[in-house]
RNA sequence: GGUCCCAUCGUCUAGAGGCCUAGGACAUGGCCCUCUCAAGGCUAAAGCACGGGUUCGAAUCCCGUUGGGACCGCCA
Protein backbone atom coordinates (compact mmCIF):
# COMPACT_ATOMS: atom_id res chain seq x y z
CA UNK A 1 0.00 0.00 0.00
CA UNK A 2 2.70 2.15 0.70
CA UNK A 3 4.15 1.37 -2.61
CA UNK A 4 0.97 2.15 -4.55
CA UNK A 5 -0.22 5.17 -2.87
CA UNK A 6 2.35 6.85 -1.00
CA UNK A 7 0.51 9.92 -1.36
CA UNK A 8 -2.82 8.17 -0.12
CA UNK A 9 -0.50 7.73 3.22
CA UNK A 10 0.42 10.79 3.48
CA UNK A 11 -2.99 12.42 3.00
CA UNK A 12 -3.95 10.24 6.05
CA UNK A 13 -1.35 11.64 8.02
CA UNK A 14 -2.44 15.33 7.40
CA UNK A 15 -5.84 15.13 8.29
CA UNK A 16 -4.50 13.39 11.91
CA UNK A 17 -4.20 17.34 12.27
CA UNK A 18 -7.54 18.69 12.36
CA UNK A 19 -7.69 22.49 11.60
CA UNK A 20 -7.95 24.75 15.12
CA UNK A 21 -8.29 28.22 15.21
CA UNK A 22 -10.91 30.63 14.47
CA UNK A 23 -14.34 29.12 12.43
CA UNK A 24 -14.71 30.74 8.96
CA UNK A 25 -16.19 33.93 8.16
CA UNK A 26 -19.07 34.42 5.57
CA UNK A 27 -18.89 37.31 4.33
CA UNK A 28 -20.96 39.31 1.54
CA UNK A 29 -19.33 42.75 1.51
CA UNK A 30 -15.77 44.19 2.76
CA UNK A 31 -15.04 43.15 6.18
CA UNK A 32 -14.23 46.10 9.03
CA UNK A 33 -13.30 44.92 12.66
CA UNK A 34 -12.28 47.49 15.69
CA UNK A 35 -10.55 46.78 19.05
CA UNK A 36 -12.01 48.77 21.40
CA UNK A 37 -10.25 48.85 25.00
CA UNK A 38 -10.16 51.15 27.67
CA UNK A 39 -6.94 52.82 27.98
CA UNK A 40 -7.18 53.08 32.07
CA UNK A 41 -4.54 50.81 32.32
CA UNK A 42 -2.19 48.10 30.55
CA UNK A 43 -3.13 45.74 27.60
CA UNK A 44 -3.12 42.34 29.20
CA UNK A 45 -3.82 38.57 28.20
CA UNK A 46 -7.18 39.49 27.93
CA UNK A 47 -6.72 42.47 25.51
CA UNK A 48 -4.32 40.35 23.67
CA UNK A 49 -7.63 38.09 22.82
CA UNK A 50 -9.33 40.77 21.31
CA UNK A 51 -6.14 42.36 19.47
CA UNK A 52 -4.83 38.85 17.88
CA UNK A 53 -8.64 37.87 16.94
CA UNK A 54 -9.51 40.71 15.61
CA UNK A 55 -5.84 41.19 13.34
CA UNK A 56 -5.86 37.76 12.92
CA UNK A 57 -9.18 38.23 10.94
CA UNK A 58 -9.02 41.37 9.38
CA UNK A 59 -5.20 39.32 7.79
CA UNK A 60 -7.39 36.65 6.69
CA UNK A 61 -10.51 38.40 4.86
CA UNK A 62 -8.08 41.47 3.35
CA UNK A 63 -10.21 43.68 5.71
CA UNK A 64 -9.40 46.80 7.58
CA UNK A 65 -8.64 46.85 11.29
CA UNK A 66 -9.02 50.05 13.94
CA UNK A 67 -8.48 50.60 17.30
CA UNK A 68 -10.32 53.09 18.60
CA UNK A 69 -10.02 54.02 22.50
CA UNK A 70 -13.13 54.24 24.30
CA UNK A 71 -11.85 56.46 27.22
CA UNK A 72 -15.25 58.32 27.50
CA UNK A 73 -14.91 58.24 31.28
CA UNK A 74 -12.54 60.29 33.29
CA UNK A 75 -13.56 60.07 36.60
CA UNK A 76 -14.18 55.90 37.52
CA UNK A 77 -12.12 54.31 35.26
CA UNK A 78 -9.93 56.82 34.06
CA UNK A 79 -7.38 56.74 31.15
CA UNK A 80 -3.82 56.53 31.77
CA UNK A 81 -1.80 58.31 29.89
CA UNK A 82 0.89 56.05 28.82
CA UNK A 83 -1.52 53.42 28.14
CA UNK A 84 -2.50 54.85 24.75
CA UNK A 85 0.92 54.28 23.57
CA UNK A 86 1.30 50.97 24.97
CA UNK A 87 -1.80 49.71 23.38
CA UNK A 88 -0.41 50.56 20.07
CA UNK A 89 3.00 48.91 20.93
CA UNK A 90 1.43 45.76 22.02
CA UNK A 91 -0.74 45.49 19.52
CA UNK A 92 2.73 45.69 16.36
CA UNK A 93 4.74 43.29 19.30
CA UNK A 94 1.72 41.00 18.69
CA UNK A 95 1.83 41.64 14.75
CA UNK A 96 -1.67 43.67 14.37
CA UNK A 97 -1.50 46.70 12.25
CA UNK A 98 -4.48 49.01 12.89
CA UNK A 99 -5.23 51.19 9.61
CA UNK A 100 -6.59 53.83 12.39
CA UNK A 101 -6.48 55.33 15.33
CA UNK A 102 -9.48 56.59 16.95
CA UNK A 103 -9.80 58.52 20.10
CA UNK A 104 -13.03 58.86 21.38
CA UNK A 105 -12.33 61.65 23.43
CA UNK A 106 -11.96 63.45 20.48
CA UNK A 107 -15.00 62.78 18.67
CA UNK A 108 -17.04 63.89 21.82
CA UNK A 109 -19.15 66.85 19.27
CA UNK A 110 -19.98 63.93 16.57
CA UNK A 111 -21.70 61.91 19.54
CA UNK A 112 -23.76 65.27 20.86
CA UNK A 113 -24.92 65.86 17.09
CA UNK A 114 -26.56 62.73 17.49
CA UNK A 115 -27.46 62.85 20.68
CA UNK A 116 -29.42 66.11 19.60
CA UNK A 117 -31.05 63.82 16.33
CA UNK A 118 -32.08 61.40 18.59
CA UNK A 119 -33.52 64.29 21.02
CA UNK A 120 -35.59 65.61 18.06
CA UNK A 121 -36.94 62.30 16.95
CA UNK A 122 -38.57 61.56 19.98
CA UNK A 123 -36.24 58.38 20.90
CA UNK A 124 -33.67 60.33 23.82
CA UNK A 125 -35.34 62.03 27.04
CA UNK A 126 -33.47 64.04 29.57
CA UNK A 127 -34.20 62.50 32.85
CA UNK A 128 -33.87 64.12 36.11
CA UNK A 129 -34.99 61.35 38.51
CA UNK A 130 -32.05 60.42 41.25
CA UNK A 131 -30.49 56.91 40.60
CA UNK A 132 -32.78 54.95 43.34
CA UNK A 133 -36.00 56.62 41.75
CA UNK A 134 -35.21 55.71 38.21
CA UNK A 135 -34.30 52.19 39.44
CA UNK A 136 -37.35 51.13 41.39
CA UNK A 137 -39.74 52.79 38.38
CA UNK A 138 -37.89 50.82 35.78
CA UNK A 139 -38.35 47.79 38.48
CA UNK A 140 -41.98 48.25 38.31
CA UNK A 141 -41.87 48.67 34.29
CA UNK A 142 -43.15 52.28 35.46
CA UNK A 143 -42.35 55.26 32.95
CA UNK A 144 -40.72 58.31 35.36
CA UNK A 145 -42.36 61.81 34.73
CA UNK A 146 -39.60 63.02 32.21
CA UNK A 147 -40.04 60.36 30.03
CA UNK A 148 -42.94 62.13 27.87
CA UNK A 149 -41.67 65.62 28.08
CA UNK A 150 -42.06 67.17 24.29
CA UNK A 151 -38.67 66.90 22.45
CA UNK A 152 -38.79 70.94 22.40
CA UNK A 153 -38.00 70.95 26.05
CA UNK A 154 -35.63 67.93 26.04
CA UNK A 155 -33.46 69.78 23.58
CA UNK A 156 -33.64 72.77 25.88
CA UNK A 157 -32.68 70.53 28.50
CA UNK A 158 -29.79 69.28 26.85
CA UNK A 159 -28.02 72.33 26.01
CA UNK A 160 -28.21 73.43 29.87
CA UNK A 161 -27.09 69.96 30.44
CA UNK A 162 -24.02 70.32 27.93
CA UNK A 163 -23.62 74.01 28.44
CA UNK A 164 -22.71 72.80 32.61
CA UNK A 165 -25.94 74.47 34.17
CA UNK A 166 -26.22 71.20 36.00
CA UNK A 167 -24.78 69.44 38.23
CA UNK A 168 -23.43 65.97 38.67
CA UNK A 169 -26.53 63.32 39.18
CA UNK A 170 -28.84 66.00 38.60
CA UNK A 171 -29.43 64.76 34.90
CA UNK A 172 -28.77 62.21 32.35
CA UNK A 173 -29.94 61.39 28.74
CA UNK A 174 -31.92 58.43 28.70
CA UNK A 175 -32.32 56.45 25.48
CA UNK A 176 -36.30 55.99 25.15
CA UNK A 177 -36.60 52.28 24.77
CA UNK A 178 -39.41 50.30 25.91
CA UNK A 179 -40.22 50.73 29.92
CA UNK A 180 -42.19 47.60 30.11
CA UNK A 181 -39.17 45.41 28.13
CA UNK A 182 -39.00 42.31 29.63
CA UNK A 183 -35.53 42.57 29.92
CA UNK A 184 -34.56 45.41 33.04
CA UNK A 185 -31.19 45.39 31.63
CA UNK A 186 -32.79 46.76 28.56
CA UNK A 187 -35.38 49.68 29.82
CA UNK A 188 -34.48 52.99 29.12
CA UNK A 189 -30.54 53.34 29.26
CA UNK A 190 -28.27 56.22 30.19
CA UNK A 191 -26.46 57.50 27.20
CA UNK A 192 -24.68 60.49 28.51
CA UNK A 193 -24.12 61.49 32.30
CA UNK A 194 -22.68 64.58 33.84
CA UNK A 195 -18.69 64.19 35.24
CA UNK A 196 -16.89 67.58 36.19
CA UNK A 197 -13.67 65.70 36.67
CA UNK A 198 -11.38 66.88 33.76
CA UNK A 199 -10.04 64.55 31.19
CA UNK A 200 -6.69 63.32 31.84
CA UNK A 201 -5.74 64.30 28.08
CA UNK A 202 -4.51 67.79 27.72
CA UNK A 203 -6.24 68.14 24.70
CA UNK A 204 -9.55 67.75 25.97
CA UNK A 205 -9.10 68.56 29.61
CA UNK A 206 -12.19 70.24 30.76
CA UNK A 207 -13.54 70.66 27.31
CA UNK A 208 -16.62 68.73 28.52
CA UNK A 209 -19.19 67.97 31.18
CA UNK A 210 -21.28 65.55 29.65
CA UNK A 211 -19.83 62.31 28.61
CA UNK A 212 -21.23 59.20 26.53
CA UNK A 213 -21.31 55.86 28.38
CA UNK A 214 -19.91 52.88 26.60
CA UNK A 215 -23.44 51.80 25.27
CA UNK A 216 -24.05 54.91 23.10
CA UNK A 217 -20.49 56.04 22.17
CA UNK A 218 -19.85 52.89 20.75
CA UNK A 219 -22.99 52.60 19.06
CA UNK A 220 -21.79 55.36 17.38
CA UNK A 221 -18.48 54.99 16.12
CA UNK A 222 -19.30 51.53 15.06
CA UNK A 223 -21.87 53.38 12.56
CA UNK A 224 -19.35 56.10 11.71
CA UNK A 225 -16.19 53.80 11.21
CA UNK A 226 -18.46 51.14 8.68
CA UNK A 227 -17.91 48.17 11.57
CA UNK A 228 -18.94 45.53 9.81
CA UNK A 229 -18.10 42.61 12.52
CA UNK A 230 -18.01 42.83 16.37
CA UNK A 231 -16.07 40.38 18.14
CA UNK A 232 -16.25 41.11 21.80
CA UNK A 233 -16.46 39.20 25.12
CA UNK A 234 -20.05 37.81 25.83
CA UNK A 235 -20.17 40.54 28.67
CA UNK A 236 -21.15 42.72 25.61
CA UNK A 237 -24.44 40.46 24.83
CA UNK A 238 -26.85 43.13 26.30
CA UNK A 239 -25.20 45.73 24.82
CA UNK A 240 -25.84 45.00 21.73
CA UNK A 241 -29.62 44.70 22.35
CA UNK A 242 -29.51 48.22 23.63
CA UNK A 243 -27.87 49.98 20.88
CA UNK A 244 -30.30 48.58 18.65
CA UNK A 245 -32.42 50.96 19.58
CA UNK A 246 -30.56 53.75 18.46
CA UNK A 247 -29.56 52.06 15.17
CA UNK A 248 -33.13 52.00 14.50
CA UNK A 249 -34.57 55.80 15.61
CA UNK A 250 -31.41 56.49 13.07
CA UNK A 251 -31.70 54.36 10.37
CA UNK A 252 -28.69 52.59 10.65
CA UNK A 253 -27.49 48.65 10.39
CA UNK A 254 -26.17 46.89 13.05
CA UNK A 255 -23.30 45.48 12.22
CA UNK A 256 -22.60 41.52 12.62
CA UNK A 257 -21.53 40.49 16.56
CA UNK A 258 -19.71 37.10 17.57
CA UNK A 259 -19.08 36.79 21.50
CA UNK A 260 -16.39 35.22 23.46
CA UNK A 261 -17.15 33.24 26.98
CA UNK A 262 -15.58 34.24 30.48
CA UNK A 263 -11.53 33.85 29.89
CA UNK A 264 -9.87 33.05 34.06
CA UNK A 265 -6.71 32.18 34.12
CA UNK A 266 -5.29 29.64 37.02
CA UNK A 267 -1.99 31.25 37.88
CA UNK A 268 -3.26 35.14 38.32
CA UNK A 269 -6.99 34.36 39.30
CA UNK A 270 -9.23 37.43 39.49
CA UNK A 271 -7.23 40.52 39.45
CA UNK A 272 -8.46 43.72 38.17
CA UNK A 273 -6.68 46.59 36.52
CA UNK A 274 -7.83 48.98 39.24
CA UNK A 275 -6.63 46.80 42.01
CA UNK A 276 -2.92 45.77 40.19
CA UNK A 277 -2.94 49.65 40.20
CA UNK A 278 -3.35 50.06 43.71
CA UNK A 279 -1.10 47.51 44.45
CA UNK A 280 1.61 48.81 42.40
CA UNK A 281 1.42 52.49 44.37
CA UNK A 282 1.24 50.40 47.53
CA UNK A 283 4.84 48.79 46.47
CA UNK A 284 3.70 45.32 46.24
CA UNK A 285 4.70 44.88 42.68
CA UNK A 286 7.63 46.64 41.23
CA UNK A 287 5.83 47.89 38.36
CA UNK A 288 3.05 46.91 35.24
CA UNK A 289 5.76 44.74 33.79
CA UNK A 290 6.15 43.00 37.20
CA UNK A 291 6.58 39.50 36.29
CA UNK A 292 3.78 37.96 38.67
CA UNK A 293 1.27 39.88 36.36
CA UNK A 294 -1.19 39.42 33.80
CA UNK A 295 0.10 42.01 31.30
CA UNK A 296 1.39 41.93 28.17
CA UNK A 297 4.24 44.16 29.25
CA UNK A 298 5.35 40.88 31.51
CA UNK A 299 4.81 38.51 29.47
CA UNK A 300 6.93 40.18 26.77
CA UNK A 301 9.31 40.81 29.23
CA UNK A 302 9.39 37.02 30.65
CA UNK A 303 10.73 35.83 27.07
CA UNK A 304 7.21 34.94 25.44
CA UNK A 305 7.53 35.06 22.35
CA UNK A 306 4.14 37.02 20.37
CA UNK A 307 3.79 33.94 17.88
CA UNK A 308 3.85 31.82 20.80
CA UNK A 309 0.75 34.28 22.50
CA UNK A 310 -0.76 34.74 19.31
CA UNK A 311 -1.25 30.75 18.56
CA UNK A 312 -2.19 30.06 22.20
CA UNK A 313 -5.10 32.76 21.63
CA UNK A 314 -6.01 31.50 18.46
CA UNK A 315 -6.35 28.14 19.09
CA UNK A 316 -9.42 29.18 21.99
CA UNK A 317 -11.33 29.35 19.47
CA UNK A 318 -14.73 31.85 19.61
CA UNK A 319 -16.81 29.35 22.01
CA UNK A 320 -18.84 31.63 24.01
CA UNK A 321 -18.48 28.83 26.80
CA UNK A 322 -16.69 30.42 30.30
CA UNK A 323 -13.20 28.93 29.64
CA UNK A 324 -10.45 28.71 32.90
CA UNK A 325 -7.10 28.24 31.41
CA UNK A 326 -3.53 27.28 32.61
CA UNK A 327 -0.61 28.93 31.29
CA UNK A 328 1.45 25.86 30.96
CA UNK A 329 -0.04 25.87 27.64
CA UNK A 330 1.08 28.93 26.79
CA UNK A 331 4.90 27.87 27.89
CA UNK A 332 4.29 24.69 25.95
CA UNK A 333 3.53 26.82 22.96
CA UNK A 334 6.39 29.34 23.47
CA UNK A 335 9.06 26.26 23.99
CA UNK A 336 8.02 25.04 20.67
CA UNK A 337 10.09 28.02 19.81
CA UNK A 338 12.65 29.19 21.72
CA UNK A 339 14.16 25.52 22.56
CA UNK A 340 15.33 25.34 18.87
CA UNK A 341 16.83 28.58 19.27
CA UNK A 342 18.30 29.32 22.88
CA UNK A 343 22.01 28.21 23.78
CA UNK A 344 22.34 27.11 26.65
CA UNK A 345 24.34 28.38 30.08
CA UNK A 346 25.35 27.62 33.63
CA UNK A 347 23.51 29.32 36.71
CA UNK A 348 24.21 28.32 39.61
CA UNK A 349 21.70 29.66 42.22
CA UNK A 350 22.19 29.23 46.52
CA UNK A 351 25.47 28.48 45.66
CA UNK A 352 28.00 26.52 47.50
CA UNK A 353 31.84 26.57 46.73
CA UNK A 354 33.23 22.98 46.03
CA UNK A 355 36.84 22.43 46.37
CA UNK A 356 37.84 19.35 43.84
CA UNK A 357 40.84 17.26 44.90
CA UNK A 358 43.71 16.42 43.07
CA UNK A 359 42.10 18.29 39.93
CA UNK A 360 43.86 20.00 37.38
CA UNK A 361 42.59 23.41 36.16
CA UNK A 362 40.94 22.72 32.79
CA UNK A 363 38.97 24.35 30.28
CA UNK A 364 35.64 22.83 29.86
CA UNK A 365 33.65 22.77 26.51
CA UNK A 366 30.17 23.05 26.25
CA UNK A 367 27.53 22.93 23.73
CA UNK A 368 25.70 25.95 23.11
CA UNK A 369 22.87 23.94 22.01
CA UNK A 370 22.32 20.23 21.97
CA UNK A 371 22.14 20.15 18.79
CA UNK A 372 22.51 23.14 16.86
CA UNK A 373 26.27 23.16 17.38
CA UNK A 374 29.09 25.62 18.58
CA UNK A 375 30.86 25.46 22.07
CA UNK A 376 31.08 27.52 24.47
CA UNK A 377 34.08 27.57 26.88
CA UNK A 378 34.37 27.21 30.41
CA UNK A 379 37.29 27.82 32.42
CA UNK A 380 37.30 26.11 35.79
CA UNK A 381 39.59 26.17 38.52
CA UNK A 382 39.92 23.58 41.46
CA UNK A 383 37.08 25.26 42.83
CA UNK A 384 33.76 25.49 41.40
CA UNK A 385 30.18 26.78 42.86
CA UNK A 386 27.27 24.35 42.90
CA UNK A 387 23.80 24.97 43.74
CA UNK A 388 22.96 23.84 47.42
CA UNK A 389 20.09 21.19 46.48
CA UNK A 390 22.95 19.30 45.01
CA UNK A 391 25.35 19.44 47.63
CA UNK A 392 22.95 18.59 50.63
CA UNK A 393 22.03 15.93 47.96
CA UNK A 394 25.53 14.15 47.83
CA UNK A 395 25.78 11.01 49.36
CA UNK A 396 29.20 9.84 51.01
CA UNK A 397 31.04 7.73 48.52
CA UNK A 398 28.87 8.88 45.35
CA UNK A 399 30.58 9.21 41.97
CA UNK A 400 29.24 12.21 39.76
CA UNK A 401 29.89 14.23 37.18
CA UNK A 402 30.35 17.37 36.63
CA UNK A 403 28.90 18.63 32.98
CA UNK A 404 31.17 18.80 30.72
CA UNK A 405 33.88 19.06 33.01
CA UNK A 406 35.19 15.90 34.72
CA UNK A 407 34.03 12.38 37.19
CA UNK A 408 34.33 13.54 41.18
CA UNK A 409 33.87 11.18 43.75
CA UNK A 410 32.60 12.90 47.04
CA UNK A 411 35.35 11.85 50.11
CA UNK A 412 32.90 12.98 53.29
CA UNK A 413 29.99 14.63 53.98
CA UNK A 414 30.97 16.53 56.99
CA UNK A 415 32.72 18.70 56.19
CA UNK A 416 31.94 18.47 52.20
CA UNK A 417 35.07 16.80 50.67
CA UNK A 418 35.23 15.72 46.85
CA UNK A 419 37.62 14.52 44.74
CA UNK A 420 38.85 14.09 40.90
CA UNK A 421 38.60 10.38 39.45
CA UNK A 422 39.21 10.76 36.07
CA UNK A 423 37.31 12.09 32.83
CA UNK A 424 35.45 9.21 31.16
CA UNK A 425 32.29 9.25 29.99
CA UNK A 426 31.32 5.78 31.02
CA UNK A 427 31.02 6.95 34.75
CA UNK A 428 27.29 8.49 33.16
CA UNK A 429 26.39 5.65 30.63
CA UNK A 430 27.23 2.69 32.67
CA UNK A 431 26.99 3.20 35.75
CA UNK A 432 24.26 6.37 35.13
CA UNK A 433 25.91 8.46 37.51
CA UNK A 434 23.97 11.49 37.62
CA UNK A 435 25.43 14.77 36.67
CA UNK A 436 24.83 18.32 37.93
CA UNK A 437 26.23 21.28 36.75
CA UNK A 438 28.68 24.22 38.05
CA UNK A 439 30.17 27.43 37.52
CA UNK A 440 33.76 28.78 38.12
CA UNK A 441 34.18 30.76 40.70
CA UNK A 442 34.62 33.91 39.00
CA UNK A 443 31.76 33.90 37.40
CA UNK A 444 28.71 36.65 36.82
CA UNK A 445 26.08 37.44 39.50
CA UNK A 446 22.88 36.87 37.98
CA UNK A 447 19.38 37.39 39.69
CA UNK A 448 16.48 35.90 38.21
CA UNK A 449 13.41 36.93 38.52
CA UNK A 450 10.18 35.26 38.55
CA UNK A 451 6.52 34.91 39.96
CA UNK A 452 7.65 32.73 42.59
CA UNK A 453 10.62 34.65 44.25
CA UNK A 454 13.55 36.02 43.01
CA UNK A 455 16.82 33.17 42.58
CA UNK A 456 20.32 34.52 43.34
CA UNK A 457 23.92 33.01 42.33
CA UNK A 458 26.22 33.29 39.82
CA UNK A 459 25.91 32.18 36.11
CA UNK A 460 29.11 31.17 33.52
CA UNK A 461 30.70 34.18 31.09
CA UNK A 462 28.90 34.36 27.64
CA UNK A 463 25.46 35.37 28.75
CA UNK A 464 25.96 39.21 29.02
CA UNK A 465 26.11 38.81 25.50
CA UNK A 466 22.91 37.64 25.39
CA UNK A 467 21.03 40.17 26.63
CA UNK A 468 17.44 40.83 25.59
CA UNK A 469 17.26 37.06 24.19
CA UNK A 470 16.02 34.24 25.22
CA UNK A 471 18.48 31.66 27.05
CA UNK A 472 18.03 28.47 29.00
CA UNK A 473 20.12 28.02 32.06
CA UNK A 474 20.32 24.27 32.38
CA UNK A 475 18.42 22.59 34.87
CA UNK A 476 17.01 25.41 36.18
CA UNK A 477 14.57 26.96 32.89
CA UNK A 478 14.21 29.29 30.25
CA UNK A 479 15.31 32.96 30.94
CA UNK A 480 15.22 35.88 29.44
CA UNK A 481 18.24 38.14 29.94
CA UNK A 482 16.86 41.16 30.91
CA UNK A 483 19.90 43.44 31.95
CA UNK A 484 23.79 43.89 31.86
CA UNK A 485 25.73 45.90 34.02
CA UNK A 486 29.63 45.51 34.43
CA UNK A 487 29.57 41.86 35.79
CA UNK A 488 25.98 41.52 36.71
CA UNK A 489 22.57 40.20 35.28
CA UNK A 490 19.24 40.11 35.60
CA UNK A 491 16.97 37.97 34.15
CA UNK A 492 13.33 37.21 33.97
CA UNK A 493 12.20 33.33 34.21
CA UNK A 494 10.30 32.77 31.15
CA UNK A 495 9.50 28.92 31.82
CA UNK A 496 11.06 25.52 32.61
C1' G B 1 -36.02 38.05 41.72
C1' G B 2 -36.03 39.29 36.04
C1' U B 3 -33.55 38.54 31.14
C1' C B 4 -30.16 36.00 28.25
C1' C B 5 -26.12 32.62 27.16
C1' C B 6 -23.29 28.10 27.69
C1' A B 7 -22.39 22.57 28.72
C1' U B 8 -17.16 16.85 24.80
C1' C B 9 -10.92 13.60 28.55
C1' G B 10 -7.94 17.01 34.67
C1' U B 11 -7.50 21.70 31.16
C1' C B 12 -8.37 23.94 26.25
C1' U B 13 -10.44 22.25 21.79
C1' A B 14 -12.22 19.22 16.91
C1' G B 15 -17.00 17.52 15.96
C1' A B 16 -22.66 21.18 12.51
C1' G B 17 -27.49 13.00 12.16
C1' G B 18 -24.28 7.90 9.84
C1' C B 19 -16.81 9.07 8.31
C1' C B 20 -16.89 8.61 16.26
C1' U B 21 -14.43 2.15 18.39
C1' A B 22 -15.22 10.52 19.74
C1' G B 23 -9.65 13.26 17.04
C1' G B 24 -5.74 16.85 18.70
C1' A B 25 -2.95 19.97 22.19
C1' C B 26 -1.43 20.88 27.32
C1' A B 27 -0.87 18.40 31.90
C1' U B 28 0.01 13.11 34.01
C1' G B 29 2.39 7.77 33.90
C1' G B 30 5.76 4.32 31.22
C1' C B 31 9.63 3.22 27.57
C1' C B 32 13.48 5.09 24.03
C1' C B 33 17.04 8.91 23.05
C1' U B 34 20.23 12.34 25.62
C1' C B 35 27.02 14.76 29.23
C1' U B 36 20.32 19.32 31.43
C1' C B 37 15.17 17.42 35.96
C1' A B 38 14.77 20.54 28.72
C1' A B 39 13.52 19.21 23.92
C1' G B 40 12.41 15.01 20.64
C1' G B 41 10.23 9.85 19.49
C1' C B 42 6.89 5.86 20.94
C1' U B 43 3.13 4.52 24.38
C1' A B 44 -0.67 4.47 28.41
C1' A B 45 -4.69 6.25 31.21
C1' A B 46 -8.64 9.85 30.69
C1' G B 47 -14.47 12.60 28.12
C1' C B 48 -19.92 13.46 25.04
C1' A B 49 -23.50 16.50 32.81
C1' C B 50 -28.35 13.76 33.69
C1' G B 51 -33.38 12.19 32.10
C1' G B 52 -36.82 11.94 28.36
C1' G B 53 -38.12 12.27 23.28
C1' U B 54 -37.52 12.73 17.34
C1' U B 55 -35.02 9.21 13.92
C1' C B 56 -33.48 3.09 10.74
C1' G B 57 -29.45 5.84 13.24
C1' A B 58 -27.73 11.44 18.01
C1' A B 59 -21.97 14.12 21.02
C1' U B 60 -24.66 16.43 17.01
C1' C B 61 -32.04 18.04 16.63
C1' C B 62 -36.26 19.01 20.54
C1' C B 63 -38.02 19.23 25.77
C1' G B 64 -36.99 19.02 30.89
C1' U B 65 -33.46 18.68 35.07
C1' U B 66 -28.84 19.93 37.02
C1' G B 67 -24.54 22.85 36.83
C1' G B 68 -21.80 27.28 35.29
C1' G B 69 -21.68 32.36 33.51
C1' A B 70 -23.17 37.33 31.88
C1' C B 71 -26.44 41.48 32.27
C1' C B 72 -30.33 44.16 35.19
C1' G B 73 -24.40 50.60 36.95
C1' C B 74 -24.84 58.01 35.95
C1' C B 75 -18.02 51.34 34.74
C1' A B 76 -15.81 49.63 30.26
Amino acid sequence: MNKLAPELIAELKEKKEPEKGLPPLELNGPLVMRFAPNPNGPPTLGSARGIVVNSEYTKKYKGKLIIRFDDTDPATKRPMLEAYTWYLEDCEWLGAKPEEVVIASDRIDKYYEVAEQLIKKGGAYVCFCGQEVFKSLKDAKKACPHRDEKPQKNIESWKKMIEGNYKEQEAVLRIKTDIAHKDPAIRDWVAFRIIKTPHPRQEVNDKYCVWPLLDFEGAVEDHLLGTTLIIRGKDLIDSEKRQRYVYKYMGWTYPETMHWGRVQIHEFGKLSTSGIKKAIAEGQYTGWDDPRLPTIRAIKRRGILPEALRKFMLDLGLGETDISLSLDTLYAENRKIIDPIANRYFFVWDPVELEVEDAEPKIAKAPLHPTRGGLREIPAGTKVLITKNDADSLKEGERLRLKDLYNIEVISILPLRVKFIGTDMDLVKKEKARIIHWVPLDALKVKVLSADGEFNGFGERGMEKELDKVVQFERFGFVRIDSVSGDEVVAYFTHK
